[in-house]
RNA sequence: GGUCGCGUGGCCGAGUGGCUAGGCAGAGGUCUGCAAAACCUUGUACACCAGUUCGAAUCUGGUCGCGACCUCCA
């Protein structure tokens, strides 16, 4: 593959999907906002997670080569209360903050391999990047839009529009009426010259677990800093791609940008991607409100919200049929035909491998290459993952018809089979990230040694039509999840 | 209240000014000892009301409903 391909985007800043053209040719530098790692995560940040790592993978099959930076947040996220959020997790756990950190960052990254997402470039902390937030924080009131008060420091809205006038741009909001609203119950609300002014520097109470010196005071940093100084740091004043949640655009983005700006002059990226929401029951999945199901919740089937268990690339699949910025809505019925579809295309790619053309033949070449050729053309079109399954599904109906010779094999050619069965797996595996969990008859040898034996001897039953005998045979696997299929060539089984 | 988005067939979910999305479920058929799987065919659709247009589910306006953000959230 070559990074030739047209790719187009929609593009937060612009409200229009456009061609990416990355700032040096061949190479693209993208940031995406991690968890808050004060309790385990939940589905709605595995579906931002997994979105962007299909842009990763899908950049990385262009052929770029991709810096992909997704940070950590361990510090400086405040709750409505003003306790930070780790400080909380810490004293409810009764652990050192860097130890509910550690706890958290843990099995993040294990639900992340579970998810099968590849690992970021760099994955920086915030608490790692004080003396860089510090320096921003200096920058920024250096530049004249931020000012200190009490020994916390506020990033200066009114003014900075007022220059810049780019305050709203991403989030769409408007100064004006930002400024009208009034939040007397925010903590500090009286030390800030206008509401929509927001800390960047946070003075620390006596009793607050994590703190730095700095020239204001013993304090941390604001929420929306750290990103903008790991993104600068790690991928330069301004870089290509930055993404995250639909729910941080507004204020943590539009700040984000203005906190650049602030400091640098200029804009940190120049496309902004935004994934939506996951929704069960019509309604945000949300910790906060307790309209969730945790992971392993899903796997396991142990919630009132499902029926059963679901394998996570079952999960995975099921989000990916639809695109990244719609919301999607997580019911029992939904899931269980992303089952059915996701076995149907897992089997399709082993049935693909025992395919082989000979001929020279041509009549199915072009439906079968034009077929390949729309996967692209559809993660080309801002990552249409739905669009790209569809088309994979019509391939799978090619794929078993050719191998119940509804179709004629001798209609493909050698050299359109061989770029069929490198391409249409290749794509499942490298570009989706999706693998086979659910179907693993012919990884145990044991168990293989077995089937041999007990299918053979079904056959034996079957030739003499002792049809009891098959049938006790076929009806006792069944028991115990294996499913057994009598082909044209052949029987073969499965497990479920 | 402000801002934005959505409303597609039984369910989930794409897309487009005129041409089948797809998955699952339903119906009929082929295959099979039967079954399963697979394949073929097939029905039900674009919230409502106006307008623009030769033509709109797709554009515009209004109505209703839902959701997100505005306050920690992916």
């Amino acid at each position: 593959m070559s990074a030739t391909k047209d790719l187009f985007i929609y593009n937060t800043l612009s409200k229009k999907k456009e061609k990416f053209e990355p700032i040096t040719e061949g190479f693209v530098g993208m940031y995406v906002c991690g968890p808050t790692v004060y309790s385990d995560v939940h589905l709605g940040n595995v579906r931002t997670f997994t979105s962007f790592d299909i842009m990763y993978r899908y950049l990385l099959h262009l052929g770029y080569k991709v810096r992909y930076v997704r940070n950590i947040t361990d510090v400086g996220h405040l709750l409505d209360d003003g306790e930070d959020r780790i400080s909380r997790g810490a004293r409810l756990d009764q652990l050192e903050p860097m130890e509910v950190v550690q706890k958290y960052t843990n099995s993040f990254h294990q639900m992340m391999d579970i998810f099968n997402t590849k690992k970021p470039s760099i994955e920086p902390r915030a608490t790692q990047h004080i003396i860089e937030q510090i320096e921003m924080v200096q920058q920024i009131i250096d530049n004249g839009y931020a000012y200190e008060r009490n020994g916390s420091v506020y990033f200066d809205t009114q003014k900075f529009h007022q220059e810049k006038k780019c305050y709203g741009k991403l989030s769409g909001r408007v100064i004006d009426e930002l400024l009208s609203e009034t939040r007397g119950d925010l903590k500090n609300q009286g030390e800030k010259n206008c509401p929509s002014d927001f800390a960047i520097w946070m003075k620390a109470a006596p009793d607050h677990l994590m703190k730095w010196n700095s020239p204001w005071s013993v304090g941390f940093p604001g929420w929306h800093l750290e990103c903008s100084v790991m993104s600068t740091k790690y991928l330069g004043e301004t870089f290509d791609i930055h993404g995250g949640g639909n729910d941080l655009k507004f204020p943590h983005h539009e700040n984000e940008v203005a906190q650049n700006v602030g400091a640098c002059n200029c804009e940190p990226a120049n496309y902004w991607l935004h994934t939506n929401m996951l929704l069960m029951n019509g309604k945000k999945m949300s910790k906060s409100d307790g309209n969730t199901i945790t992971p392993d919740e899903l796997f396991t089937g142990d919630s009132p919200h499902v029926s059963k268990g679901y394998s996570p690339m079952v999960v995975k699949f099921f989000m990916l049929q639809s695109h990244y910025s719609s919301t999607l809505d997580l019911t029992d019925e939904a899931l269980q035909a992303s089952e059915k579809g996701y076995k149907r295309l897992m089997e399709a790619i082993k049935t693909l491998s025992t395919l082989s053309a000979k001929s020279e033949g041509n009549a199915l070449d072009k439906e079968i290459n034009d077929a390949v050729d729309m996967l692209d053309k559809h993660m080309c079109d801002d990552f249409n993952t739905p669009r790209a399954i569809a088309s994979l599904f019509d391939i799978v109906s090619k794929i078993n018809s050719l191998k119940e010779g509804h179709l004629d094999i001798r209609q493909v050619s050698a050299e359109t089979m061989e770029r069929l069965q490198k391409s249409f797996p290749s794509f499942i595996h490298d570009v989706l990230g999706l693998e086979d969990d659910i179907l693993s008859g012919g990884n145990n040898d044991k168990l293989d040694g077995v089937m041999d034996l007990v299918l053979q001897l079904r056959q034996d039953a079957r030739a003499n039509k002792n049809w009891d005998i098959a049938d006790k045979i076929r009806d006792g696997l069944a028991k115990h999840q294996i499913v057994v299929k009598d082909g044209k060539e052949g029987t073969t089984w499965t497990l479920n």
